[in-house]
DNA sequence: AGGCAGGATGGTATCGATAACAATTCAAGA
DNA sequence: TCTTGAATTGTTATCGATACCATCCTGCCT
């Protein structure tokens, strides 16, 4: 009765063998349907034999399995979304593998999109997000229109904003408060004797991580009583190392006794020292350079670049999760939480005082 | 008790709309289903005024479109599957975003997976993603395990190499010699009068473009006469710059006459020239340093670095057209085609050769 | 006037897997 | 021996949108 004498040599020709689906691999084995698709999950009740057998006619079929309707009747796509403002920034995709790699077994896939430092772009990416109906959503920093919100909160997922801490968070938060780290790294500088503090940044909304360190910077300087800030702005953000290199030929134009100059990221920082050097100013001999985010070129190179070190990887893993806590124990613990990360001043070459 | 029932504020409060469906809507305008769906399509025939009533309907109840119900019965996933080693490189996420811009309103989207330069990996996550049915398919390299390239063959649909030239090829490819790109630096330098070649690179068959640009290397050095080449490896990629600082020391250990470096890549070269420089050695004044494709790093570093070119963001534009032709004039044209990308010897600073 | 093209809209049957529940088997305990 | 229930498998009804075809209507041509 179960000698199967259909011909199965048309394989591997791909198109034609396109179409095949669960039903038909149940057939060929024998069970139901219903059997074939508990094979798949490693919960499901099916006895170690006739699993075998599924996936062994599985292999032989060259089947694989739809997700797109297995989520339809399960209500469960699979998916988280993720938005960054850029992958082509190694803190931010740094996030987006600590996201992966702790979705890893989990079932669920990543879904990223890059919003290009646009509120705009964000909105509608937000929007196609949803429309793949993603269990929870992650979400690069805490400005969003209005629009967005409102998706948001309808959508009744979880939703994590990170990389900083929102004024009104929409649900979880993993990040830390830029503000503050800038400020540590201020007074870390003071308590090494500088004096003279330039700023190279910009103002835009766009970058609302940036304006707040911008800010930090700013503020402190002044609670130290250590004059004005001096701060140049550049160009829209996604920053490049060369905006870092004309504007501290700007600044240093404008206040050229000024004795160390803080970036907005390391990239800037980096930007800002070569232009130094080949000018022949000596870093940290005649001006003192820091940058923000620790990125593998600060500690690489010559000078290594004092920076603030932030748990980019760790931001991405807490942040996915907290989701996964959400969607698990969702009658449990429904209270927003505020999850703070870490980050350090890391010293190095690029502001050490000259002993004299 | 009945205080009890009252929902404390908690976040899911959309959870009730969170069932909204087509049909919904459909009624809450007074028209079918089917006209609700069409008005969501640009082509569809639906009058003018019954589309605004409805979208302004959309808007009110804040419908979002199911698109994994969609896809179902329309039989097309809208997603695209893209595979690169690592989004930490800047020069495979300059191939996403190519491929995402590409994808801007063609009404799909792109789903991203990082194989970790492991085809083990690879083969899972191609195996995870024609779960998704993706309507094509875009890889990097042509190095896959046989069950992958069954799966793809089987999956019936377009598939795009990207990033060298396959001996053979799935279907579609769009990328360049790195063997030929090498050996162009290697002649371009030899030109200026170098003569003793150095290589920093590894030999890992996880990384099949880094070990083309390895062969090229060695065999156009032999080709020109000048001795065998001094190759040095080093750990598993991803190659860290750090990695180059620790290569380019053994390298002169080994072979202190060395008078030029080649390196698989910006990252490993930058690293090497910082070491120097922290050893007090002046490239390109002691040791002359070329690295492969002209990262950001590379013009902005002191000294500037020379570098192979590669068209990154065009990549993975070009391949996401090759998709979309084969996915639109699926009749016609279904010859398999190579498309060679530019490529081109950047001359810059660390290997300028002092007038003397 | 009649007829007909073509735009606008509705009705129904799917798409392929899974939830929910029913049915069956088999083993162990009363 | 009968009962009970856990383990395994089957049946049916969806999930939510869209393909496909039918219908209705308007206006224009001969």
């Amino acid at each position: 009765m179960k000698n199967e004498d259909e011909p199965k040599d048309k394989r591997l020709k791909g198109g034609d063998a396109q179409k095949l689906t669960m039903a038909e691999v149940a057939k060929y084995v024998g069970v139901s349907a219903m059997t074939v698709s508990r094979a798949f999950r490693q919960d499901a009740s099916v006895s170690e034999e006739t699993r075998k057998r599924i996936m062994e006619a599985v292999d032989a079929l060259g089947y694989v399995l739809d997700l797109s309707a297995g989520s339809l009747s399960s209500r469960r796509s699979g998916f988280i979304a993720a938005l960054v403002p850029s992958i082509n920034n190694s803190n931010f995709s740094d996030t987006a593998r600590g996201i992966t790699d702790a979705l890893e077994n989990t079932g669920l896939q990543l879904l990223l999109g890059y919003t290009d430092y646009s509120a705009e772009k964000e909105e509608k990416l937000i929007e196609a997000m949803l429309r793949r109906r993603p269990e929870g959503i992650i979400l690069t920093g805490g400005s969003h229109t209005d629009r967005a919100r409102r998706m948001l909160d309808k959508a009744g997922i979880p939703v994590v904003e990170t990389w900083e801490i929102p004024e009104e968070p929409i649900n979880h938060v993993v990040g830390f408060s830029n503000s503050e780290a800038m400020s540590l790294l201020v007074r870390s500088l003071a308590s090494q004797g500088y004096r003279k503090f330039g700023y190279i940044g910009g103002t835009t909304a766009r970058d609302t991580r940036g304006s707040q360190r911008r800010s930090g910077f700013l503020k402190t300087v002044d609670e130290l009583g250590l004059g004005p800030g001096r701060a140049i702005s550049f160009g829209v953000p996604p920053i490049t190392m060369e905006q870092g290199g004309q504007a501290i030929v700007s600044l240093l134009e404008r206040w050229p006794d000024t004795e160390v100059v803080l970036c907005v990221s390391d990239l800037s920082a980096f930007g800002a020292i070569m232009e130094c050097k080949r000018r022949g100013m000596s870093v940290p001999g005649d001006i003192a350079v820091a940058g923000f985010g620790d990125y593998e070129i600060s500690s690489v190179c010559h000078p290594s670049i004092t920076t603030i070190n932030v748990d980019c990887y760790g931001i991405g893993r807490q942040a996915a999760v907290r989701l996964l806590d959400a969607l698990q124990g969702s009658g449990e613990a429904a209270g927003d939480e505020i999850t703070l990360t870490s980050y350090r001043v890391v010293l190095r070459e690029s502001t050490q005082r000259s002993a004299q």
